[in-house]
Order: structure tokens, then C-alpha cells, then sequence
DNA sequence: CTGTTAGCGCCTTCAA
DNA sequence: TTGAAGGCGCTAACAG
């Protein structure tokens, strides 16, 4: 026999009160039964189930979380969701299955003069509550105070304060470099990534050592700031190709930047790779879909996630890790480069 | 002159409490002063704002979120992050900035028999609270009555209940098979997806009108389930190839399928695509980094995020919206298809 | 075994 | 202009 009882009352979710009320007992009950913590009559436990189940009746993950500390939930923290976060996310997310975490990608997408200083706002309003502990992908600062476990991939600085991934970046960008010198090429340009970031200055000082020990000058004018965006870099690189001695190659920071300067190229009537060589950073898997492919330097993306989490994991069990896990890239060539002509 | 006062007092979080408390007021002055209310004098709110600042406080999201239910932010509901819907993040991402919504994606990761129903318990968990609206991804089942906007991609089933964002997957199957039809192909196998989406229905209907259309009898031993998964597809394919009649294409039904298909063929012996052909759908970028390039069926994957925002936007604001908008798909030819062989 | 009490961090009346 | 009281949904002590 059953009762007939409205499944959904009104708008509003159901809440732990409507299932007590149902189910003709208090609160804690139903959080027991919830939980799985013993203390409560099978009988009683049984009618709770079929209220739950009949309702449908869910724990709201935010007022669990205000209450116990613990969510099994590990945050992401990103400015945005792009070729290279969501790279990141694959891996992850592949290595998270299985070990009972959840994931909760979080990006604040926010613009202009409030984007600095997005990761620790962010990471302030998630955690305590929310998330168990957080990766945070490209910080431009350090997160000193932070309650929660946290581990930065591609951070501002080197190896300091927090947990840290990363990859070899000075020597990714010395093999480009010298893919290029390798290829004839003297006038080698390089657009620059974000300042802010220590991956870009590490591929700046790459670019330089390269052409130093090739016995070259740099020549400042053809090192300009792209931003790791690909419309800035897009604009920094018609400026660098109407130079009136202009570079025959250029070594973009990152993809997004070598498809910006692909795309100044281009407009500018220049072969590619025939005219100008572009060699960009990371390996994005749309590096092969751009005309012509990409030659790149590889970052094991997937594992660059996939360590993060692992280190996290470490950290959310009390086990001593290592601070600091830097992975190798390696060049891929593809067609974006030819020797330079005579 | 300066007060000298601990800026983080302990190991948590630092709340409006402590903030209240330094600045010698009570807690609701701050909760007005934080959120711009006015009723408060200007030089106390110029004194909170100082010791707010100096603390590094910020909101619980989670705290406020319980409070009030507005929260500006936008969940993404999805199994896991691969390519997929990593690509609808992106659009979903890029179409989402400057709008003063933030996002949140969230995996719930779940294996095995926990997971029917995901995407009902994710969305129960979440809204109410923490997130405004949501968009699904490949929802297995109708999440009917769910307290706040809703719109899914590729859903379950047709248009129905909420909002929904697709392609035309007949549409797109009958062009990937007339395409290997035109090559010649005669005996085409269709590894077929999950079997409780609509997309992998309608794509197999596709292949079975386009069939039919060139009077071709569907084999039906040539059809079989691959759950678009990889590993899985890679598996019956196997079988397939080791068919005594084998078929000389393959029609998998999305990119990981395909891919599966590849790694069965290469195990095999075979050559793609002098023995066999192979054709996919979605055109995930990694499409394009296979051994040889993949021959797919493009979904415009960002557009789909970006017209689920749209969509999931104008719901919010109350204004009136159709409630199924779908997008074309188009065949990209590459390198994993060829004329059978006589 | 069950219910009562308390409080997580915040916001919203409403009274002082 | 400010503060005291109550409650969002849930869980962790305890008391019965």
C-alpha cells in the first residue's frame, strides 16, 4: 500500500527537513541514514531509503561542506578554459578516476584590472569549504596563507612557497632556438609570453642562451611581448614582419602566440615556412590542425595534470612529497619550419 | 599609525568574523560594506575596506550561496574531462567572459554502476545552491524537474523537457557514409556509441538510410557497440577485422571510437587506409594527430558551448527562448579514407 | 536507537 | 547608522 505524497513540493529542492518530514523522523536521522553512520533500527533506515529514494532526495554539496570540512572534492583553479587548462583538465581528470575525488573546475573569467591576484581570491572563496585541496594552473603570484593543500602548475616564480609542476622550459626553448639556428636561420625574433609567469622568462632566457652560444646578438627590436595570447601576438608580429630588415623566423613563446603569428604572416602575403619559420611552445593538440602544422615544442601536458593531482593526493593524506616535479619537453618538428634561404 | 595586528590569525580561513572583529564593528556592517550597500558612514566603511584588505578576505562563496540563492555562477555538468567536452568548455568558456558569470565544471568521475543517473544527482547537489544555471553534457536521462534553467548537449533524447544544443547527427552519418560509398566501399561496419544517446542513435540511423539509400542490406554483424569509448571500440573491432568476410571500412561513431579502430587495425597488420577505412564523428583536435589524420565528421564544437551559453543566458534573464537549437555538421576528408581496392 | 541542541559563514529583517 | 536575532541545509555532539 502506498501513500500517495507529492514527489517534488513546489520549486525548491528537497531538502533534508521535507525527507524527515515524509519519512516521520527528525534531521539527524536522515543524516545518518544518508551517511551510512550506524545507530539507526533497520526498520527505520529502510523507510528513510525509500522516502530518499522516492523524493529524490540529494545532499546539497554546499551545506555539507559549510558543515564538515571534508568534501572529497578537488578544485581546479583557471582564468579561463583553453587549449592549454583544458589539456591540463585530461589529464587530470584521468588520473583523479578512481581514487573517490571529484573534480571542480573553477574559472573566474574575470577581465581586465581585477584579474591579478584571481587565484587567491578564488582559492579564498572555495576553500574551508568546497574543496579538500587545489590545483592552480598558471598563478601570477604566490598563494603564501593558504589553508588548503595546494600545488601550482607553471607558476609565477620557480620552486617556492607551494607544491609545483613544471617543465623544463629553458632547454624546450634553447632546442627551438637552436632548431633554427640548425636551419640557417640568424635573424631569429622571439615573442615573448607573460611576464608575470616564470615559464616565460625561462623561455626568454632559452632564446637567448641559444643564440649566445651560436656566437649571436640579440637584436632587442625583434623581441616583443605576445602575452601567450594570440591576438596580441598576432599584432606584435605584423610589427616585427614590416620590420625593414625583418626576422626569417620567429620563436613564439607558446602556441597560441605562433598561431597569432601565423595568422600576421599570412595577412602579410609570407609564405610560411617558405618565407618565415614559427616555431611555437606546448603542443597543444590544435598545433597540428594550423596551416601548415606546427613544429612546437612538446610539454607532457597530460602529465603535467596527471603528476599535480598525484602530488595533491600526497599531500590531502598527510604523506611527505617532493615540492617540486619538472618534466622534459621535447621538440616536435612539423612543417612551420624550413631551412632559411640564401 | 598603525595598529599592529596578526593579518592571518591560525590555520583557517579568514571570515567576516575576524574581519568584524579587527575592525571593531559587528558582522553585518561588514557583510553591508563588502557588498556595497549602502546605510553604513564613510569613514567606517573606509575603515573595513582597510582591514579587509589587510586580512585578505573574501567571501564564501559556499557561505553565501547557502544564504542567498544568487550566486552568478554557471555549472557545467560532465563525467570527465575529455576531449569532448574539454572542446565545449572552451566555447562555453570563450563565450561566457564579460558576461559576470563565472563557471564552474564539474566531473563527478563515477565508475561503474554508480553512474546512471549522474548527471540527476550532480545537478541536485549543486543547484538550489552554488550555481544560477546549468549546462549538461551527454545527460543519460531527462532531468525533469530541476529547480533551476537547464540546457543539455546532445542529449538523450530528441527535443523534449529542457533545453537542448545539437547537430544533425543523421544528417552527419548519411555524409560519412555516402563518402566511403563514393570510394566504393561495400561491406562498411558501424562501431556503434552509447547506446542510451540520442547522437548515437541517430548516427546509426544515418548509416542504415544511407545504406539502404545505395540498396545495400545492413550486415548486421557488421554492427556493433563501441560505447564511444576507445578501449572498448578498439575491442570490437577486433572482431570485426577478424571477420572471415571483414568489412573494408569502418564507420565508428565518434573520434575515440575511430581511434580505437586504428589501434585494433595496426595490431592487426592492416594499413589505413590501403586495407581498411575508417571515418569518425565529432572532430575532436586530436582527430588530426592520429596516424594517418582522421577522416571525421566536424561538430562545431565550440559553437555548441557557445549556443548552450546563449541559450542558458537568455533562460536566466526570463526572457523567451527556442528550446532546441541545432547546428550543421560538415564532413573534413583527411588521410584515413581511400577507394576500396577492386 | 532516537531526538534535541548547537553552530559552520553569511545575509536579511528589524529594532535600537 | 549600527547591532541583535534568526535561519539557509547540514552534521556532530550529546541527552533521553
Amino acid at each position: 500500500m502506498q501513500t500517495a505524497v507529492d514527489p517534488v513540493p513546489g520549486p525548491g529542492r528537497v531538502t533534508i527537513a521535507d525527507v524527515a518530514r515524509a519519512a516521520g523522523v527528525s534531521i539527524p536521522t536522515v543524516s545518518k541514514v544518508v551517511n551510512n553512520r550506524d545507530g539507526v533500527a533497520p526498520a527505520t533506515m529502510l523507510r528513510v531509503q525509500e522516502v530518499v529514494e522516492r523524493l529524490g532526495y540529494e545532499t546539497s554539496l554546499v551545506a555539507r561542506s559549510l558543515r564538515s570540512s571534508r568534501t572529497n572534492v578537488i578544485g581546479i583553479l583557471v582564468t579561463e578554459f583553453e587549449p592549454f587548462s583544458t589539456e591540463l583538465l585530461r589529464g587530470i581528470s584521468a588520473a583523479t578516476t578512481g581514487t573517490g575525488y571529484e573534480l571542480l573546475a573553477y574559472a573566474g573569467l574575470l577581465t581586465g584590472s581585477s584579474r591579478p591576484g584571481w587565484e587567491r581570491r578564488s582559492l579564498s572563496r572555495l576553500s574551508g569549504t568546497l574543496i579538500d585541496g587545489a590545483i592552480v594552473v598558471t598563478p601570477s603570484e604566490a598563494m603564501s596563507a593558504a589553508s588548503i593543500p595546494v600545488v601550482a602548475i607553471d607558476p609565477h616564480t620557480g620552486p617556492e612557497g607551494h607544491a609545483t609542476v613544471d617543465t623544463d622550459n629553458v632547454a624546450g626553448a634553447r632546442d627551438a632556438v637552436e632548431h633554427l639556428l640548425g636551419l640557417g636561420h640568424t635573424r631569429i625574433a622571439h615573442v615573448q609570453g607573460r611576464g608575470d609567469l616564470a615559464s616565460s622568462q625561462l623561455r626568454e632566457t632559452g632564446y637567448r642562451d641559444a643564440l649566445a652560444a651560436a656566437g649571436i646578438a640579440v637584436d632587442e627590436r625583434l623581441v616583443r611581448a605576445g602575452d601567450y595570447q594570440e591576438e596580441r601576438s598576432a599584432a606584435v608580429a605584423h610589427d616585427l614582419l614590416t620590420l625593414p630588415d625583418r626576422p626569417t623566423a620567429v620563436f613564439a613563446a607558446n602556441d597560441s602566440s605562433a598561431i597569432g603569428v601565423l595568422h600576421a604572416a599570412e595577412a602579410l602575403g609570407l609564405r610560411v615556412p617558405e618565407d618565415l619559420s614559427v616555431v611555437g611552445f606546448d603542443d597543444v593538440p590544435q598545433a597540428s590542425t594550423t596551416t601548415p602544422p606546427l613544429t612546437t615544442v612538446a610539454q607532457p601536458l597530460a602529465d603535467l595534470g596527471a603528476s599535480a593531482v598525484t602530488m595533491l593526493l600526497a599531500m590531502l593524506r598527510g604523506e611527505p612529497t617532493s615540492d617540486h616535479v619538472r618534466l622534459r619537453s621535447t621538440l616536435r618538428v612539423r612543417s612551420s619550419t624550413a631551412p632559411a634561404r640564401a
